[in-house]
DNA sequence: TGTACATCAGTGAACGCGCGTTCACTGATGTAC
DNA sequence: TGTACATCAGTGAACGCGCGTTCACTGATGTAC
């Protein structure tokens, strides 16, 4: 709009009105977002983004793909390929500082999709999904079946939503923190253990 | 409505409303409750529940309120006072069950307030948080510091919300049994391991 | 036991709101000759 | 290089909707004497 000087075409509306989407959700206050508010934002009619989605689930799909590349992003920033505990720990605490830093982003990309077959955002959350599976499954070779990637991915999770909507205090971020990193640890550590134990076990306890 | 053969005066109509609440919330569908929706369930014209709850948000902090009793009155039948590692494993897996099955009151319970000094929920909120903590602590008195409770909460927790939201698969009911126990077993385990590897570093390695 | 009256717990119409979506339209762009 | 025209990407008015909340009201209940 203020760009090339109040264009009738826009140039690339597809794409500003995820940015203004994202813009929306960061000022916090209204997690909801609605179809009206982002053309608003985008400085755009009501009826124009039907130009370029279908409707407004399309529009969230597109925003939420976006969230999951840039949590991606930073946690392949914090560490590109774990190797040791303390690495996926701070792969961990990386993740929970996403999601306080960016609540209604977060909360986006994790909402039930009203239409459960939606393929970009599926194919998305697909992605983080294999992603957390293959560092977790490099770092920790056959750690304890395919069971322990999960358990990891939902504890941070758990960390993050309990976080999130209050159910633990997040006034002190660097306490935050300790808690991901001594959590994750300790299930970690955990993988190693009962492997020893089950050895002990068949071996006559 | 039908009870009383259309009473005038409802009788109960504060209890009337949280149960219409909750009908709405297990017949699944609309996840998001309404004031007049619940209204109309009761029987009731729409400015009725005003005689009984300042606003929507007071009647949803009631409806969590009877959420939080009814989850921990499932978790203590599961088992009133866990003790082992199995016994807290089958604590989270009723956890997690509890959220499948009535996923809209799950999500209601845990969903951000948007007073958030709503003291009946913030006190509710505590309820569960301290039932959870001493179920932990009483099953693993000193386990790692104040770290494992918590960490138990978040894994089942994130366990629960990655499966509504379909991040997981739950299609295998006594397979999502399985991985929650699995995971909290794992994690119960790291709780002595961490204190064993502590010692043996304390020692001198 | 009967009456007068205050209080309580409902009614129902109305308010203003923002929403998702549709529709006929129109201005800008790009292509064919 | 210039013109005719199809296509594209916006506009803006309008639709119907359900919502939370308010307000003056009224029927039922309970209390005082």
């Amino acid at each position: 709009m203020t760009r090339t000087g109040a264009a009738y075409h826009h140039g690339d509306l597809r794409a500003a009105l995820v940015r203004a989407a994202l813009e929306l959700l960061e000022e916090g206050g209204a997690s909801e977002l609605s179809l009206r508010g982002v053309a608003r934002r985008a400085g755009v009619a009501p009826s124009a983004p039907y130009r370029h989605y279908p409707d407004r689930d399309a529009l969230l799909a597109a925003v939420a793909v976006v969230g999951y590349r840039e949590l991606a992003e930073q946690l392949a920033a914090a560490n590109p390929s774990p190797s040791t505990p303390e690495d996926l720990a701070a792969v961990a605490v990386v993740y929970v500082q996403f999601a306080l830093e960016r609540p209604a982003l977060f909360r986006v990309m994790f909402a039930e999709p009203r239409d459960p077959d939606s393929s970009d955002r599926a194919s998305a959350t697909a992605a983080v999904s294999a992603y957390v599976d293959a560092i977790v499954e490099r770092a920790f070779p056959l750690g304890d079946k395919a069971a322990l990637p999960t358990a990891i991915w939902a504890l941070v999770h758990g960390l993050a939503f309990l976080h999130l909507d209050g159910r633990l205090d997040s006034s002190d971020l660097s306490a935050v923190s300790r808690r991901v990193r001594a959590s994750v640890l300790a299930l970690i550590a955990a993988s190693a253990s009962l492997a020893t134990e089950t050895e002990a076990e068949l071996a006559g306890r």
